[in-house]
RNA sequence: GCCCAGGUGGCGGAACUGGUAGACGCGCUGGAUUCAAAAUCCAGUUCUUUCGGGAGUGAGGGUUCGAUUCCCUCCCUGGGUACCA
């Protein structure tokens, strides 16, 4: 073989461990930081998606440090988490045991693709020595309040203070606390109580949260583990349970997480999502009085402009004063429709925009300004957990409250001037307010103003900035997390000291919550605690964002004992320069970092406000998954045979799967398609082997009813559509007597569909065997090669073989037929220079720009033109190594080295300078266009002026054709790029 | 519903600031080499055509000497989502 891969690859991979190629350290250059977003080491391993972005982390940090940068491109593991925890409770097994034999294995798959991870950085959030800092930062969080004055995190010692001084009436802080207290007060309270105060005023702070109860289970469930109110695994039943969680106070951020995105460079996507997320709207807060009783119902508004428009009050079927004001006759129809609204999900009550429900609850709310009666109805439009769960509507400015009051024929009043709103809403803040008292002749934007003011004069309401932003859960009630450094005493939480710092997780008999529900760490007793303090220990654990929101910092300085990091060494890395990873995390983790690198910030431990300076998200590769089709026989009846004990029961029936044709036909429902006989003969000679003795005569009138189903087979037992059938009998037991209705020639065909690519769907690729089978530079190219890094693309072998013999291609360039090396030192010619300085600056630009793709067609271009010269020169060759470098390390260094460079300096070269004298040409042919349509090419010096241009093409023979002897009206002429006359 | 991304040959995709649409690779077709196959090499490959051309980047308009690129309207696909008052 001439380009032996694994030969070269396994001794480069070798080398690079054994001299530390990789490593980084502090120095003289100028830094950069790539970051690949965390991985989760999972059992199943990596599959082709995942490198997707490390490969192009690793080209653009290869190229970077050929630019001269120092680069940081760390890499560790989020093994935290839910699946090891599982696994524990089915086996036993301790998660530590699990996690770390998963981090081997991608270990040893991610060093096969030749990454330049600096691996002596490696950070794994499960590890004490890292989640000691972990719990570090939670008691720093714990150690302060937001002080709104000046905008950031400050101490709680100072708070006390203020409270122990003037008590907390002049304390501008991000609280919940509503109880004034002096510093007298202050000074009276017991340990408790300015324990629990204080609680209100700390960015993480103990609280009772709502959560998804699943007492079957034992456990928490999120949202999206529960189907139709039961949890999807299992089935069972979920309550709502009130926990006392710890909770990050991570809205006292909100409008500093918001200016932030201004200043960094993410696609608009994320950004807008953060910004959905956070939900910035900036109105009014007012107060409605309910005829007839003392309750008063409070509305959120971004339009206290339109107040006198307001025609009806819809609160959620949840609010609180339903149950009170609602009227006896309305009673009935009330409790129906809130009984029916509580059955449906959020998503339900927002997706179904088309049928308006609601119902009148009897009760009339006053104008706090008109003064005016309106009824007020409930609606599940209107949810509980947004704002006040009550709104003031106004249908002739909003188009929701339009369509409810057309749906259930309310008074729509007009407050527009010249507006004609028999059709739709006008939202348009523009328009003029009219019919409203001393608002009237004032556009929104003026009135929304003035409007508060009068609220406020009145004493009925405030303007209000309202996020949609809630604080953070922080408790999980689960074993394989971060133990919280806290333990409590008479009932009070408290921390434990930072010597005493980690607080270890302590050896457990089962990874289940106990029979009362509490979370598996309250099976630990006292002396199972490697800490314990106060009465027990916390029994949470922390969220799986927890070590995630920090671990960039980490890698700067992995292996401080003294400190979570050193000043100088986040002050030399600094913030990550290049963030690469799914774009899925955009509400979790990109927000939670964000929050606590701006805390820290304001400690003064970090030098930068946001963590991730550019962020690049690249699209998933979907995996091509196949599927066979089973058929589900429900019934049959034979006419002639009576004696039911004669006739098979349906489940005696082995599994029949038919061919794709088959299936198609029956799905477009043609009642007696052209494969039905197939399917009824399969089913006719299966029965006539279930049944003993001859009954050909009896069968031929049976009556089949049977459907069919499409399940998922393993790629693996599919070659090019065609099933393996043998091997489909022997991937699973059930499948062993499977029958197929094969298509005319023989074959079982498979669907297929480009789906998420997942263990479930069996449609898995690994990166092993591509390795195996074409090598590391292969597969790194090959995955740059499939399209633009930020798009979704299905995944497909068909063109690796291009990206392959593009390397043999290379590796020809330096030998012979005899694969001896043949490398000359003559002087490059015109042409082959030009080649080279070409593609330094195409593959420049492209990188620069992150187009990663592109770069490959270069080489290829490249490649293709020198093997065409035949050029084996040294000049030109080595330069064109250093380029191909970062894509293809492994088949790189080996040719450095050969052409004479020490081994393992490849990293150390410099990328080629571009040169703009090696492309100017003498010539340049023209493209000349007649009307916009490219007709001919005219070679042209390049020196010649606009006018000398336009002379020689209406000059030139070809041009003749075209003008047909009639004078142009008009030529452009761009000069070294086109001409275009108009005629 | 709203927000975001995208729509170019048989396929993945290229065309960066409005200037030769289809680079590069796959696949396919024909040829060379071979006893044969693989591998390799050469030629062709958007569609259509009366071989002069004509059409063509989701559809329809617009701006421009010139539009895949900019603007408007619409359709489709993917992702996100909370009818957010």
């Amino acid at each position: 073989m001439d380009y032996d891969f694994r030969a070269i690859e396994s001794k480069w991979q070798k080398f690079w461990a054994e001299n530390k190629t990789y490593k980084v350290e502090e120095n003289e250059q100028p830094k950069y930081y790539v970051l690949d977003m965390f991985p989760y080491p999972s059992g199943a391993g990596l599959h082709v998606g995942h490198p997707l972005g490390y490969i192009a982390s690793d080209v653009f940090s290869r190229y970077k440090k050929l630019k001269g940068f120092n680069v940081l491109h760390p890499s560790g593991y989020d093994s935290f988490g839910l699946p090891a925890e599982q696994y524990a409770i089915q086996t036993g097994q301790h998660p530590a045991v699990t996690t770390e034999n998963n981090i081997k294995r991608y270990r040893e798959q991610l060093d096969k693709i030749g990454f330049c991870f600096d691996w002596d950085r490696e950070v794994r959030t499960s590890d004490p020595s890292y989640y000691k800092w972990t719990q570090w930062i939670f008691k720093q969080l714990f150690d302060c309040w937001y002080n709104k004055e000046t905008d950031k995190a400050e101490r709680i010692a100072d708070l006390v203070a203020k409270f122990e001084s003037n008590g907390n009436k002049l304390v501008k802080a991000d609280t919940s606390c509503e109880t004034e207290f002096s510093a007298e007060e202050w000074r009276t309270y017991s340990e408790k109580e300015q324990s629990d105060l204080l609680q209100q005023y700390r960015l993480t702070y103990l609280d009772d949260a709502w959560v998804n109860w699943c007492p079957a289970l034992g456990t928490v469930l999120a949202n999206d583990e529960i189907k139709d109110g039961v949890s999807e695994r299992g089935g069972y039943p979920v309550e709502q349970k009130l926990m006392r969680q710890w909770m990050m106070r991570i809205t006292a951020y909100a409008n500093r997480l918001l200016d932030g995105l201004e200043k960094i460079d993410w696609t608009d996507s994320i950004k807008d999502q953060q910004r959905n997320w956070i939900g910035k709207s900036k109105g009014a807060s007012v107060r409605f009085k309910v005829d007839g009783f003392e309750e008063e119902i409070e509305v959120f508004t971004t339009r206290p402009d339109t107040i006198f428009g307001v025609s009806f009050m819809t609160l959620a079927p949840e609010h609180e004063l339903v149950g009170k004001i609602t009227s006896a006759d309305c009673k009935a129809k009330v409790d129906a429709y809130v009984k029916a609204a509580s059955l449906k999900t959020e998503r339900d009550r927002q997706s179904d925009v088309k049928n308006i429900t609601g119902e009148f609850i009897g009760a009339y709310a006053i104008n706090p300004i008109s003064g005016e009666k309106v009824p007020i109805w409930i609606g599940d439009y209107v949810l509980a957990s947004y704002g006040t769960g009550a709104v003031m509507a106004v249908p002739c400015g909003d188009q929701r409250d339009y369509d409810f009051a057309k749906a259930f024929g309310i008074e729509i009043k007009n407050i527009f001037k010249d507006v004609d709103i028999s059709k739709e809403a006008c939202d348009d803040k523009s328009a003029i307010i009219a019919n409203s008292d001393f608002l009237n002749d004032l556009p929104a934007k003026k009135a929304i103003g003035v409007a508060i003011q009068k609220i406020q004069e009145l004493g009925v309401g405030k303007g209000k900035t309202q996020f949609r932003l809630r604080d953070a859960v922080f408790s999980r009630q689960r074993y394989w997390g971060e133990p919280f450094p806290v333990y409590y005493e008479n009932g009070i939480p408290k921390m434990v000291p930072d010597d005493q710092l980690p607080v270890e997780l302590p050896e457990v008999d089962k990874y289940l919550p106990t029979e009362d529900g509490e979370p598996p760490l309250a099976r630990a007793k006292k002396e199972n605690w490697p800490t314990f303090l106060g009465d027990r220990m916390e029994y949470n654990t922390m969220p799986g964002w927890a070590g995630s929101s920090w671990y960039f910092m980490r890698y700067t300085d992995p292996t401080n004992e003294k400190e979570f990091i050193s000043k100088e060494k986040i002050d030399y890395w600094g913030n990550v320069d290049l963030y690469i990873g799914g774009s899925e995390h955009a509400t979790g983790h990109l927000l939670y970092a964000r929050f606590w690198t701006k805390f820290l910030y304001d400690l003064g431990y970090v030098p930068f406000n946001e963590p991730f300076q550019k962020m690049i998200n690249q699209g998933m590769i979907l995996g091509n998954s196949s599927f066979v089709y089973r058929l589900e026989l429900a019934s049959f009846f034979i006419p002639g045979l009576d004696d039911p004990n004669q006739v098979p029961a349906v489940k005696e029936f082995p599994e029949i799967f038919v061919t794709k044709e088959i299936y198609d036909d029956w799905a477009n429902n043609e009642k007696l398609n052209m494969h039905y006989k197939q399917v009824v003969s399969k089913l006719e000679s299966i029965l006539n082997r279930l049944i003993p003795g001859d009954l050909s005569q009896v069968l031929s009138n049976v009556k089949w009813e049977y459907s069919f189903t499409k399940l998922h087979a393993d790629i693996s037992l599919v070659d090019n559509g065609v099933l393996n059938t043998e091997g489909f009998r022997n991937w699973r037991r059930d499948y062993r007597d499977a029958e197929f209705v094969l298509n005319k020639d023989g074959k079982y065909i498979c669907g297929s569909e480009v789906e998420k690519m997942s263990k479930s769907k069996f449609n898995v690729q690994t990166p092993d065997e591509l390795v195996d089978k074409f090598g590391a530079d292969t597969l790194r190219l090959y995955e740059m090669f499939l399209g633009p890094l930020e798009q979704s693309k299905p995944w497909d072998t068909k063109g690796i073989n291009g990206v392959h013999n593009f390397l043999r291609k290379l590796w020809r360039l330096f030998h012979d037929q005899d694969n001896n090396l043949t490398i000359s030192e003559e002087a490059a010619t015109d042409k082959e220079l030009k080649t080279l300085h070409k593609t330094i600056k195409k593959i420049q630009d492209d990188l620069e720009r992150f187009s990663f793709n592109t770069g490959v067609s270069n080489f290829m271009i490249a490649v293709n033109e020198l093997t065409d010269y035949n050029c084996h020169k040294k000049d030109i060759l080595e330069p064109l190594l250093i380029l191909i470098s970062p894509y293809a390390p492994h088949i790189c260094e080996e040719l450095w080295e050969k052409i004479g460079n020490a081994p393992g300096t490849m990293t150390k070269a410099q990328f080629p300078k571009f040169e703009e004298k090696f492309l100017v040409e003498a010539n340049y042919a023209y493209p000349v266009s007649f009307n916009g349509k490219m007709r001919f090419k005219l070679e042209l010096p390049t020196n010649l002026s606009k006018e000398e241009v336009e002379k020689e093409v209406l000059a030139s023979d070809l041009s003749a054709k075209y003008l047909e002897g009639k004078a142009p009206k008009k030529i452009i002429v761009v000069p070294g790029k086109i001409v275009n006359v108009v005629l």
